[in-house]
DNA sequence: AGAATATATAACTATATGTTCATATATATC
DNA sequence: GATATATATGAACATATAGTTATATATTCT
């Protein structure tokens, strides 16, 4: 692989990572893995603007992270994979076992 | 979990994916996943400034991504935990499968 | 001690991003 | 068709972040 088009992968790979990089986003996607959910739901169980939660959506949508189905006036969206949230939780995990580790290494230095 | 606690969670986790969502730190980790690496040595491969890596491995550092291992007037580099990379590869995954799909609708659409 | 090498950091600039308010668009209901 | 409801979007602002240059710190070598 040539390295312009490793480092267009890598430079791709790091707009979809963004995409995780706000608190607000993993707690959207933290409820569409329990299942689909309307704007106006999200909006009303996260306490956020609607068209704050409008916005994240729109941005997820477009890198791919969710998909949106329209019934009537509302707009249904979802997961588009159920890797992503697996992959954050995988990385919660490694935070939480380091948080434990520190904190283990704090007690056995009292 | 309160819901105070649980936004907290996702506020410190969002800031540990952020380090994450950049082309240079993941071309750094790319790097890593082979094995421990020295400030200058990443200069050199990656053709980076040395200022900007060191700035993005103290980020790195303070984050708990990585360990740093001094041996004379060298600093030396790892991922601190493989899983890491692992999240990393399963979302670069996710994203190629989205591509070759649109890919394929695209054909398909001719 | 002084020079050379390796790494870190401070100051600065440019750019990107999140949030909010106001408004636009789209659909349903009367 | 007018009104209400649901969602999207544009403008504006504040903040965060990456990159660069210059410099500081630390270590090795002569």
């Amino acid at each position: 692989m040539e390295e312009i088009e490793r480092v267009a992968i890598y430079r791709l790979h790091a707009q979809f990572c963004k995409t995780l990089s706000d608190a607000n986003r993993l707690l959207i996607m933290a409820e569409l893995v329990k299942g689909e959910r309307s704007v106006s739901e999200l909006v009303e169980r996260l306490g956020l603007q609607q068209a704050n939660v409008s916005k994240h959506l729109a941005l997820m949508r477009d890198r791919g992270l969710v998909t949106m189905r329209r019934e009537g006036a509302s707009a249904y969206y979802s997961l588009s994979d159920a890797r992503i949230f697996e992959a954050i939780k995988m990385l919660m995990q490694v935070q939480a076992d380091q948080f434990e580790r520190q904190h283990n290494l704090a007690n056995r230095a009292e």
